[in-house]
RNA sequence: GCCGCUAUGGUGUAAGUGGUUAACACGCCGCCCUCUCAAGGCGGAGAGUACGGGUUCGAGUCCCGUUAGCGGUACCA
């Protein structure tokens, strides 16, 4: 049986693509009927702690990715490292090397490999003089206090073999592959030797990740045959970039890449999800929005993509300030969800702006609803609602600059509104049909457009020049309401 | 430096085993809806498939080279 794992190092929230790599091992997962595991690569404990490990396991569940067995911290399994390391010394497949640590500079991680590769290749890659110690001896070393690192032996000469499910067969001579030092002299396990043993321990059967490890696996080959385990199958994922075909980072990019900005600013995590489906996969077809469901009956390795996909947002743009096209599919689910299930998700953000009211869960439960349904057409998130949305749910906000210029400009309007405020008020029925006849029959009487009177009313009732229907938004807010802020609408004329 | 991966409009993708004017979505632009719009409807612009060779009757699709981007190369993960 199928069995997957989502191995994120904890680094504080769970990103992008953290969330594209678990879902994509979720998918396969449930499509095989198999077993989707969570482990955290928290090795190493400087960067690590339980705040972040929550944070992942929050972003999971909220994504609805949350994983059938774990989460497994890798840091609880170190002795298993450790045995195994010490087993493939005993079996003449790895050694100790007494060789001094390097000092480390100032220069960084990428010029000293490239200093180091260039003086290899000027003196010859000359052979570790600890390879061949005899083990007794090494053994002997050790026991009296001597530190060592623990590498492993990789053949002479030979080619390591092995197919991606994603990026095909992969091949990488062994003269360009190092002797990998498995466990550091001061006993710490090291990532590759972690993840091959924890990945034998938990029976994994697919190792699906970001692509960034694909040339890396064959040292993680090497360490399977070592150890006589079978190699799982392999599927490396194509990298998510930032516009410009950057890394796409935190530290660079702010939060725009962690998950939790989306569920903090109106992001319906299916929509999410299904976007995130999209980065580095298509099902071939011209569908684009899919359900949960449709995801896991579509979803194939074999259809993933192999060059990396941008994510397009704009830093400039608050407007665009995820991809635009991760904002238009939100919209298309905040249409199409059933109105009970996105009223729980609009009064979350009410809530937080302060403009809850208890009522919305007795007597105005059904006018909440039909209020959420009325603006839902024109908005893309959640927080939309209680931003764009706060003239539909408060008495206090403001008036567009823009939309009282356009709309507000004619000073007929001062009496204008004032009249059809006192018409409107004596409408006993105030529903759609009743304010739009009054509304007409007063424009009628004073011979001006009814469009004036609309445009002008709706800047007065919403401060905003864009909206639903006029007399939708008039039974909304009722007819006092309604009264009320067309007097007081009065004198913003002109303004 | 060395090794590897990738390369279709601005972005995400499509185009079974090479075969008519390269398709869809987002975004953009325009028109319509005379009650607006960031909503809806309709339409349009935008790539000749990174570049250069080659194979072929025919190449986005196969081969070679170049370039660019990315990844790896670590007693980081």
């Amino acid at each position: 049986t199928v069995r997957v794992r989502f191995a994120p190092s904890p680094t504080g929230y769970l990103h992008l693509g953290g969330a594209r790599t678990a879902l994509f091992n979720w998918l396969f997962a449930r499509k095989h009927g198999g077993v989707f595991i969570l482990r955290i690569e928290d090795t190493d404990i400087h960067r690590s702690s339980q705040a972040m490990v929550q944070g992942i396991l929050e972003g999971l569940h909220w994504l609805g990715l949350d994983p059938d067995e774990g989460p497994f911290l890798q840091s609880s399994f170190v002795e298993q490292h450790r045995a195994a390391a010490r087993r493939l010394v005993k079996e003449g497949k790895a050694y100790y090397d007494f060789t001094p640590k390097e000092q480390t500079d100032d220069k960084t991680v990428k010029e000293r490999i490239a200093d180091r590769a260039r003086a290899q290749e000027q003196a010859g890659r000359e052979s570790n003089p600890y390879r061949d110690l005899p083990l007794d001896e090494a053994l002997r070393r050790v026991e009296s206090g001597e530190p060592a690192a623990i590498r492993l032996k990789v053949g002479a000469r030979g080619v390591s073999r092995f197919d991606d499910l994603v990026y095909g067969p992969q091949e990488r001579d062994y003269s360009e592959i190092e002797d990998l030092v498995l466990i550091r002299t001061d006993g710490h396990p090291l990532y590759n030797l972690g993840v091959v043993v924890d990945d034998i321990e938990m029976r994994i059967t697919h190792v699906i990740r970001g692509q960034d490890h694909l040339t890396n696996t064959h040292k993680q080959v090497l360490l399977y045959e070592a150890l006589g385990e079978p190699v799982p199958q392999f599927a490396h994922l194509p990298l998510i970039m930032a516009p410009g075909r950057e890394k796409l980072s935190k530290r660079k990019h702010g939060e725009v890449v962690s998950v939790t900005t989306y569920r903090n600013r109106g992001f319906v995590p299916d929509a999410l999800v299904n976007f995130l489906a999209l980065l580095g996969w298509s099902p071939g077809a011209d569908q684009e929005i899919m359900s949960r469901q449709e995801l896991i009956e579509k979803f194939s390795l074999e259809a993933v993509n192999k060059s990396s996909a941008v994510f397009n947002f704009s830093e400039t743009d608050s407007r665009e300030w995820t991809d635009p096209k991760a904002l238009w599919m939100n919209g298309e689910y905040l249409k199409a969800l059933p109105i009970d299930e996105l009223v729980p998700l609009v009064a979350g953000h009410l809530k937080e702006a302060g403009l809850w009211r208890d009522d919305y869960e007795t007597d105005k439960r059904e006018w909440l609803a039909q209020t959420v349904d009325l603006l839902r057409a024109r908005y893309r998130t959640t927080v939309d609602f209680a931003q764009m949305g706060r003239p539909y749910f408060a008495d206090d906000f403001e008036y567009e600059p823009a939309a009282v210029k356009k709309n507000l400009k004619d000073e007929k309007l001062k009496d204008l509104l004032r009249e059809l405020a006192d018409r409107l008020s004596a409408v006993d029925d105030f529903t759609h049909d009743n304010s739009e006849a009054a509304l007409r029959t007063y424009s009628e009487e004073r011979g001006v457009k009814a469009g004036l009177l609309i445009n002008g009313a709706r800047t007065a009732l919403t401060g905003q020049s864009v909206g639903p229907s006029m007399f939708d938004i008039m039974v909304t807010l009722g007819r006092e309401r309604t009264v009320e802020r067309l007097r007081r609408a009065v004198e913003l004329v002109g303004k």
